[in-house]
DNA sequence: GGCAATCCATACTCGTCCGTATGGTTACTG
DNA sequence: CAGTAACCATACGGACGAGTATGGATTGCC
């Protein structure tokens, strides 16, 4: 019952900082980011911090290209691995809508837009799952330029729905509200 | 030439500190309200400011309660006042497209609903838009429950499309390709 | 023109957090 | 079993921002 989660660790490397620090950023977001606090939550004190890194920037950056590279889930491979292509986007959809968990902190990180360091590795990521959606749709019989528009339309119902649910809470939706939703949201944004 | 865009002033009052702190949260977040940067910025000192106001927090409550009664423009009024149901929802997506500059205070909001004081006044105010939403597209044939569903998809969409395109300026899309997708938008979302 | 009330400046205190300096402790290696 | 490298604690310096104290300036009013 110690603060750290895993209490009984006795060394601690570069990776377990990276790790907790996406962990307290999908939690309190990235202005919550202070070195004192990471060190209480693993329970070591800053020296042990600067050991690890020179500068607390230099952890964000750790942290964000750790996330960056690992956080891409396997999913797209998945979806591109099905055999029918206007099968892939009501998957592809329950799916996004039923795994929050590794959606916090891109929720958490597109609250902190105004960090210069966070730009470019959301402006990375959100444009890969772009082009990524864009051919979804194109292989689904849309034209170049419908395809185009219609995922920037659909990803930003994505970006927009987590800023609305899970950071803000809004309508406080149901279970069964949630599905409907998603369902909607299929019937609305697949073509055909 | 001074620091203040107002430079001849000789008195303030707490209006005028509001008014300054909406537009310091619109240009750098809820997060750079610093009182003393405010007070450079008009042109006084901190000793100004706690006269008006007794801490950064009554501050921040004031703005935010501000803009929530007079930041919701006349748009709802002259929308609802339009004849054919059908043409209100072309005519509500154009004009939200085309108008940015009363959205920056909502979208910096948007990323500050990690602060405590923020998420309440986000919460009322996006609710009465969904509402809104929500009778617009019963009023254009939809079901209720398909009508709630589509409103909270375009309202997620609004909230999304703020978030990728001026907080962080993803695709740097041109105006031509832009108008594009507000057509595409309103033939995907519009009922009919 | 004098007197309050209003408004603002200056000069502090205090807490927080980044970064540094330095010495101690644990683990690895020959 | 030394000795060296990796890891961590303690203590400090300094920047920055919130809030307080107090006196000065300005405005409206009688």
């Amino acid at each position: 019952m110690n603060a750290s989660a895993k209490p009984e660790r006795t060394r601690l490397s570069a990776e377990d900082w990276e790790d907790a620090a996406l962990k307290l950023i999908a939690d309190q977001g990235v202005g919550a980011l202070a070195v004192e606090a990471l060190a209480r939550q693993l329970g070591v004190t800053k020296g042990s911090f600067y050991w690890h890194f020179r500068t607390r920037e230099a952890l964000l950056q750790a942290a964000l290209e750790r996330w960056e590279q690992y956080g891409e889930r396997e999913v797209i491979s998945q979806i591109e691995a099905m055999p029918d292509p206007r099968a892939r986007l009501p998957e592809l959809f329950r799916r996004v809508a039923h795994e929050i968990a590794p959606h916090r902190v891109y929720a958490a990180l597109l609250k902190a837009l105004d960090h210069p360091q966070v730009v470019p590795v959301m402006a990375r990521v959100s444009q890969r799952r772009m082009e990524f959606l864009t051919n979804i749709y194109r292989e689904a019989g849309l034209a170049p330029d419908e395809a185009l528009n219609r995922a920037r339309l659909t990803y930003a119902a994505y970006v927009g729905f987590l800023q609305l649910n899970f950071t803000l809470g809004l309508p406080r939706i149901s279970h069964e509200e949630f599905d409907a939703y998603v369902e909607h949201m299929i019937k609305t944004l697949t073509p055909g």
